[in-house]
DNA sequence: AATGAATGAGCTTTCATTCAT
DNA sequence: AATGAATGAAAGCTCATTCAT
C-alpha cells in the first residue's frame, strides 16, 4: 500500500540504522549529518523532523544500542545459579555480542571524550550499568561466601577495563581470534583475582572457532 | 623568586603547555589552533612556524608526555628485586603519577575515536607501551616460577584496561579520592589473578590522604 | 519592464555572474570566494552547495563561457560559401563577441599561467578549440585549390595567437576603437599569409563606429 | 679570501636565480618567498633586504630578462642590410634564444593575468618592446618600398602574439620540436602578410635538429 | 648584510542547523 | 512528514612582511 522508499522501515529507523554505519567507521566528531541522512536516503528538514539535534540523535542510538545489550547480558545471567556463575556468564554474554555485532563495540566503546561537556559523556553509561551488573552480583557472592569481603566498587570498575581493553584491541588489531577465545581467560583471571577458586564456574565453557 | 610567567619560557613550549590545558578540557578535536595561541599568548603564523600542522603538534606532545610518563614507570621500576616487585611498583608509579598530573592523564587517557584514521591512533602508544611492559615481567615471573604459565599478553592487556579504568572514573568523578587509595587493591587483585600470592609483594606499601 | 534585479536568477547563476565581474577585474588567483558571494548576495554555505569548490566552479563558468563563444563563431561561420570566407567569418564573429562581451574577454584570454597544475589550464580550451576549428577550414581550403599546402596546425596556432594579442591590446589600451576596425586588417593579413588572395573574401565588409 | 656559502655569487644574483627557477615552474603567484629562499640559500631578511617587496624583486627579474633578451635580438638585427632582413631576423632570434632558454619562456610568457594591478601588467613589457621595434622596421620598409603601406601597429601587434602563441604551445607541449623548425614557416608567413615577396629575405636560412 | 621568529589578515572549506515550501 | 536551498560561525592553514638581534 504505502511507497516504501529505501527498506520498508521507519525514516526515524533508517537513520539510527545509517548512523551506527557511519559513527562505527568515522567516530562520533567524524560523522556529518549529511552522511548520515545520504545512507539513510532521508533529507536534511527529515532529520531535523524527527531529532532536535545530531547530539540527541546520537543519544537515542546510544541508549538502543545499550538497551539492547543489556538485555542480552541480563538474559544470559538469569539461568545461572549463583552470583559468581551469573558474573562469569555475563562476560561470556559481552564478548559473544560485541563478537557477533562489530559495530555496536565500535560505536559504544570506541569513543571516549569525556571533558566538560555532557555531549561526551553519552558513550559512558553502558560501562557504568555493567559495572554496577558486576558489582551487584560480586556483593551477593560475598554475602553467600563465595568470595572473601572486597572493595566491591573498584573490583567491578576493574574488570569492565579490562574486558573493555580486551575487545578494543580485537576492534583494532583483529587479535584474538576468535575474540571470545579470550572469555576463559578472562574468567579465570577474575575469579583468581577476587579470591575464588575458578574450577567450579568454568567447567561447561566450550568455543568455537 | 619571581612567579614565572608566561615569557619566561619559549613560544614552542608555551604552545604545548596551552595544548595541554585546552585539550585535557575539551579533548583532541574539540580543541582549536585558534584557542590554543590565545592561551600561550601567540600568534597562528608563529604556531605553524613551530609546527608543521596542528596533528603534528599533538603528536609532539604525546610524544613528550609519553616519554615523561614512561621515565617515571621505567625509574619505579629499577629498584625492585623481581618481576612482579616490578609490575607492582610499576602499577604504583602509574597511579602516583596520574594522580599528580591531572591533565596528562586527560590528555593521554580520555581520548580514544581510533577509527582508521592515524590522527587518532596517536593516543594509544602509550597503553600499548605500558602493556609491553607488564608483559615482558610477566614473561619474566613465569621463567622465574614466580607465578604460573598463562596467555601473558592477554592478561597484559587486560590489566591495562584496569588501571585505565580507574583512573578514568576518577577523572570524571573524583572517585577514589585520593586515586591512590586504590593502588594496594588492584596490587592485589592482579597478583592473584595472575595465580600469585599477594602477600610478599605488598607488605611496604602505605599511602597517605 | 521591470530593471530585473539580482533576486530574479537563481543563486546558481547570480554566483557566476559575481564570479565573471570579480575575476575579470582580479584574475584567477586573485578572486576571492568571499567577494564573489558578496556580490552575488549569498552566502559562504550557499557557494559551497552549489560548487564542490572555488576552482570547480571556474571551470563550469568558462565551460559556459567558451560554449556561448563558439556557439556564436559556428552560428557565423555556418552561412558562409567557402572554406577561407568561414575562417574570415570566424575572426569577424570573434571580435565582434568580444567586443561586445569585455568581461568574457577579460576571463577568457586574460589568465595564463599554465604551470603543471590542472588548475591553470582551463582557461587554454577555448584558444585550442579555435584553432582546431581553423585548422579544419584551411585542410579544407587546400584541398579545394583556395591555398597552396602548408603546415596547418602551425598557422592556426599563429594565427589563433595574433587575435588574442589584439584582443589583448585592446583589453588594456582601448586600442583600437573599435575593437572591430581590426577585424578587415586582420583578415586580410591572414589571406595573404597563407597565400590568397584577399580581395573575393572582404567585400561585404563594413564596420560601425 | 670570503667565506663563499652557497655558490661565489651575491645573494642578490642568487635570489633573482631561484626566483626564475619558482616561478619558471610555480608562476608569479604560486611562487612563494619562502621558496625562492630556500633555493638561494639566504633568509626572509635577507631577502627584505635587498628587495622591498616580493613585486618590486619580480619586477627586478623582469627587468633583467628583458634586457638582456632584448640584446641578443638587437644584436642579430644589427648585421642585417634591409629592414625586412631584420624583422627576419629578429623572429629567429627571438625563436632561438627562448628555445635555448626554456625558464625564461616560461617566466616571461605565462604569465599574463592583466588586471587592474600595476602588479601583473610587469610580464607585459618585453612583447611592447618587441612590437614597438618590429614596427620601426616595417614603418622603413613601407618607407623604402619594400612593403605597401599599411597599419604597422596593428600589424607588429599581431605577429607579437603569433609568435607568442607558437612558443607557448611549445612549452605547454613540446611541439614543434626543435622550436626552430618553425621560424621559416612563421618568417615566410609574415613577409607574405604584409604583402612582400618571402623569396630573398630566407635563402640563408637553415636549422638543425 | 644577514638571521629567523613572529605577525595577522587572508584564504578555502566544513558543518550543524534553519526555514519556506 | 518531508524537502533541499540557505546560513554563518568556525575550522585549519598560508604567506608577504616586520623586527629585534
Amino acid at each position: 500500500m504505502s511507497k516504501a522508499t529505501a527498506r520498508d522501515t521507519t525514516t526515524y529507523d533508517r537513520i539510527l540504522e545509517a548512523a551506527t554505519d557511519v559513527i562505527a567507521q568515522q567516530g562520533y566528531s567524524g560523522a556529518g549529518v549529511q552522511e548520515i541522512i545520504e545512507k539513510a536516503g532521508a533529507s536534511k528538514g527529515s532529520f531535523y523532523f524527527h531529532f532536535p539535534s545530531k547530539e540527541k540523535m546520537v543519544e537515542a542510538l546510544v541508549q538502543r544500542m545499550s538497551e539492547k545489550l543489556m538485555a542480552k547480558v541480563e538474559e544470559a545471567m538469569a539461568g545461572q545459579p549463583t552470583p559468581l556463575h551469573r558474573v562469569t556468564a555475563s562476560i561470556d554474554a559481552l564478548m559473544t555480542t560485541f563478537a557477533g555485532q562489530r559495530k555496536v563495540a565500535q560505536v559504544l566503546l570506541l569513543n571516549i571524550i569525556g571533558h566538560g561537556r555532557a555531549t561526551d559523556r553519552k558513550f559512558l553509561p553502558i560501562r557504568q550499568q555493567f559495572s554496577a551488573l558486576i558489582q551487584k552480583e560480586l556483593e551477593a557472592a560475598i554475602a553467600a561466601g563465595q568470595a572473601p569481603p572486597q572493595d566491591v566498587v573498584l573490583v567491578s570498575q576493574m574488570w569492565v577495563g579490562a574486558v573493555h581493553e580486551v575487545i578494543l584491541r580485537w576492534l583494532l588489531t583483529g587479535q584474538p581470534s576468535p575474540l571470545s577465545s579470550a572469555t576463559p581467560v578472562m574468567q579465570a583471571a577474575f575469579l583468581r583475582s577476587i579470591g575464588a577458586d575458578p574450577a567450579p564456574y568454568l567447567t561447561s565453557h566450550r568455543h568455537k572457532a
